[in-house]
RNA sequence: GGCCUCGUAGUACAAUGGAUAGUAUAAGGGCCUCCGAAGCCCCAGAUCCAGGUUCGAUUCCUGGCGAGGCCA
C-alpha cells in the first residue's frame, strides 16, 4: 500500500526501522498540487536533517521504486505532497467496485457486549431513548464490521418506587380501564397513571402544608405517597395482587416498546430484568468485607472509601441490609462476564451517570474482578430542544412515537410533492417513507459526536437537503437508475488511462472507507461513519454534474465511470446500513 | 462548596499538534431540449478572554468568564 512503500522507503534512506507513527500522512489539500502527502517535521528531529532535505530523498527514492504508485513529489514548506499513479486508482476501484465487503474486517474472535436502551417501565420513550437506541445499535453493527461478535443486551427497570406510583394511580383513577378498552398504546396508557400520581401527590402535598405542615412532613405524609411505599413493601413480600397488577402493567408497556422498537428497528440479544438482578451483588459485599475493600460504619452500613482516588465516601449496603444500585451493578456486570465470556462491556448510558460508571468501574477494580478492566462508559451527550432541556414538568418532553410519526409524515409529503414513485403500490410507498422518514431521524441523531450535548431542531431535523439522510439515499437511488437505464452491461477488464479530477476525488474518498470503520470502531462513534458517507456522496454529486456516464466520451471511460457508480453505490449501501439506515432503489 | 464536561460563521455541526480552520443550513447570484434539480456551480461570513509549552495550538497546560451535568 502506499504507506507501506513510504515506511519501507524511510527505513531503507536512513537505515532505521520506522512505524506509521514516526510520521503523519494526510490527504493532499485541494489547492496543492499531489494526492497524498507526508508531513515532514516528526522526522526532523530524530534524523537531524531539514524537512526539505528529508522531502527530497524520500520523494526521489519514492518515484524510484515505487513507480506503480508514485509518479511526482513536490515540496511545500515541510509537506511532501505526492502524485499517485492513475493505475493504483484504477486497481483499486476494479477490486473493489463489486465486492459488498469492501472495508469489512474478518472476525477477529473477540465479542463485546453492547447494552443500551435500558428504559423504565412507567412511561414511554422520548428523544433521549432514541439518541440512546440509534447510538448503541449502530456501535454494535460498526463492531460486527470490524470483526466483533456482538451481544447486545438491555436491562429494563422493571421495579422499585417509581413503577409502583403508576400501579397506585391506576388502582386508585382507572375504574378498570386498559389499554385496550381506551385503545392507548401500553407504554403511553401506563405513563398517563405515572403524570396523574404526580399531580394527585402534587394536590395532596400543597393542602398538608396549607394546613400548617412543613414542606418535608407534608411530602412524607400524602397518601398516595404512604400507598405507594406501602405497595413496594408489598411488592418485594411478593403479595399476590400486587404481583399480579404489576406483571399486567409490565406487560402492557412491554407491549408498546415492542411497537416501538419494531418501528424503528431495534433488538436485543439477551433483555435483563431488573426485578431478576436487583438482589445481585449481596456476596460481594461480604467479599469486599473479606478483603478489606469495603468498611462497616457503627449504624451497620457499608462502605467503600475512594478518595485516594480523587472521588468519596460510596455506600454500598444500607444499614438496613438493602442494596444499592451500584451493588446490582456489579453483581450484573459480574454475571455478564460469567455468562457470555465478553472481552468487552460497553454501557451506553447518558452522561448524568459519568460518575456513576467511573465508581463501578473502580469498585470492580479494587475487588479484583476479572471483567473490571473490560467495562466501558460509553458516555452520551442530552438531547436539548432549541428552547432550553427537555422538561417533563413543563411538558416540553418529545415523545419517541410522536417524532417517528411526524418524520414519516413528513417524508410522504415530500415524496408526493416530487412524484417521483406514482407507479408505487401502497405497501412499497409505506416502505419507503418508512425509510425516508426513519432515515432522516436517525441520521439526524447519529450525525453529531455521541459525547457532545446536541440540539434538537424540528424544523431543521425534517428537512431532506444538505448533511442529512435522504441527501445520501437520493444519491443512491440516482446511482441506481443511471445503471438500470444504461445499455452496455458493466464488463470484468480493469480500466486505465488517465483519469479527470472528479473521477480521481470519487475514488481517492472511496479509498477512505475501511480507515473510516477502523476509526468508528476505536472511537465507538458513528458520527464518523455519518460524515464519511455524506462526504462520499457529495463528492460523487459533483463528479456526477460534471461528467455524464451514459454518454461518456469512449468505452473505456463509460466503463470507467459506471465502475465509480457502482463503487460510490456499494460504500454508500454498506456505511449506511452501519447506521441503520436503508436505502431505496427509487425515491 | 467539591468534582466532571463543553465554549468554532446568524444557526447546527467538522478538524490523531500541521499548509489559507472544513461542511450544511439560512441570505445573494446562476444551472433542467442531454444519465433523477431530494441535485450542481458561484458569492460572502467563525476558533470566549489572558498567559504558557512548541518550528507550528481550535487541539496540550494555567488562570479568568460563560453554559451544562454529577455529588451532598
Amino acid at each position: 500500500s502506499l504507506q507501506k512503500s513510504t515506511i519501507e522507503s524511510l527505513s531503507a534512506l536512513y537505515n532505521q526501522s520506522f512505524t506509521e507513527k514516526d510520521f503523519q500522512i494526510n490527504q493532499t489539500k485541494p489547492e496543492f498540487e499531489g494526492d497524498y502527502t507526508v508531513v515532514m517535521f516528526s522526522l526532523v528531529k530524530s534524523l537531524k536533517l531539514a524537512p526539505d532535505a528529508i522531502g527530497n530523498q524520500l520523494g526521489e527514492h519514492l518515484i524510484k521504486n515505487y513507480p506503480q504508485f508514485f509518479t511526482a513529489y513536490n515540496i511545500i514548506k515541510g509537506f511532501l505532497n505526492l502524485t499517485v499513479a492513475d493505475a493504483y486508482w484504477q486497481s483499486l476501484l476494479q477490486k473493489n467496485y463489486n465486492d459488498i465487503c469492501y472495508g469489512k474486517k474478518a472476525m477477529n474472535g473477540k465479542k463485546v457486549m453492547v447494552e443500551y436502551a435500558s428504559p423504565n417501565t412507567n412511561k414511554p420513550l422520548h428523544l433521549g431513548h432514541l439518541r440512546n437506541i440509534f447510538l448503541g445499535w449502530s456501535v454494535a453493527e460498526i463492531l460486527k464490521a470490524n470483526g466483533y461478535e456482538v451481544v447486545k443486551s438491555c436491562i429494563v427497570n422493571d421495579r422499585g418506587i417509581h413503577i409502583c406510583k403508576s400501579m397506585i394511580a391506576w388502582q386508585l383513577f382507572a375504574n378498570g380501564a386498559t389499554p385496550q378498552t381506551t385503545g392507548t398504546k401500553g407504554d403511553h396508557f401506563v405513563g398517563d397513571y405515572y403524570v396523574k400520581f404526580n399531580d394527585v401527590y402534587k394536590e395532596q402535598v400543597a393542602d398538608l402544608i396549607a394546613a400548617g405542615k412543613m414542606k418535608d412532613t407534608a411530602e412524607k405524609e400524602a397518601p398516595i405517597m404512604k400507598a405507594t411505599q406501602q405497595m413496594l413493601l408489598d411488592w418485594e413480600d411478593g403479595k399476590p395482587e400486587v404481583m399480579e397488577l404489576w406483571k399486567t402493567m409490565n406487560g402492557w408497556v412491554y407491549e408498546g416498546f415492542d411497537v416501538t422498537y419494531n418501528s424503528i428497528g431495534a433488538d436485543f440479544d439477551k433483555v435483563y430484568y431488573e426485578s431478576n438482578t436487583y438482589l445481585l451483588g449481596k456476596d460481594i459485599v461480604q467479599q469486599g468485607m473479606d478483603k478489606k475493600v469495603f468498611y462497616q460504619k457503627d449504624d451497620s452500613s457499608i462502605w467503600i472509601d475512594l478518595t485516594a482516588d480523587g472521588l468519596d465516601e460510596k455506600i454500598v449496603q444500607r444499614s438496613d441490609g438493602t442494596s444499592v444500585y451500584i451493588t446490582q451493578d456489579i453483581g450484573l456486570a459480574l454475571q455478564k462476564y460469567e455468562q457470555y465470556k465478553i472481552d468487552q462491556s460497553i454501557y451506553v448510558i447518558g452522561n448524568e451517570q459519568n460518575y456513576h460508571m467511573k465508581v463501578l468501574k473502580l469498585i470492580c477494580e479494587k475487588l479484583g474482578m476479572p471483567n473490571a478492566e473490560n467495562i466501558h462508559h460509553l458516555s452520551y451527550g442530552m438531547v436539548e430542544l432549541t428552547s432550553g432541556k427537555m422538561k417533563s414538568r413543563e411538558g416540553t418532553v418529545v415523545d419517541a412515537d410522536d417524532i417517528v410519526e411526524e418524520m414519516l409524515s413528513t417524508s410522504q409529503q415530500h415524496t408526493e410533492e416530487l412524484g417521483k414513485v406514482k407507479d408505487f403500490n401502497p405497501d412499497e410507498l409505506k416502505t419507503l417513507y418508512n425509510t425516508i422518514g426513519l432515515g432522516a431521524m436517525k441520521f439526524y441523531l447519529l450525525r453529531v459526536d455521541p459525547k457532545k450535548t446536541m440540539v434538537f431542531n424540528p424544523a431543521e431535523s425534517i428537512d431532506f437537503h444538505g448533511f442529512t439522510g435522504p441527501f445520501v439515499q437520493y444519491t443512491y437511488a440516482r446511482i441506481q437508475s443511471i445503471l438500470r437505464k444504461v445499455d452496455t452491461p458493466i464488463n470484468a477488464y480493469e480500466t486505465s488511462g488517465e483519469l479527470f479530477k472528479g473521477e480521481k476525488d470519487v475514488i481517492v474518498c472511496a479509498e477512505q472507507y475501511p480507515a473510516a470503520l477502523e476509526q468508528a470502531a476505536a472511537e465507538q462513534n458513528p458520527s464518523v461513519i455519518a460524515n464519511y458517507v455524506f462526504n462520499l456522496a457529495k463528492i460523487f454529486n459533483s463528479f456526477y454534474a460534471e461528467h455524464s456516464i451514459a454518454n461518456a466520451e469512449n468505452e473505456e471511460k463509460k466503463q470507467l465511470r459506471l465502475k465509480i457508480a457502482s463503487l460510490t453505490a456499494n460504500v454508500l449501501k454498506s456505511g449506511m446500513s452501519l447506521l441503520g439506515i436503508a436505502v431505496p432503489e427509487r425515491m
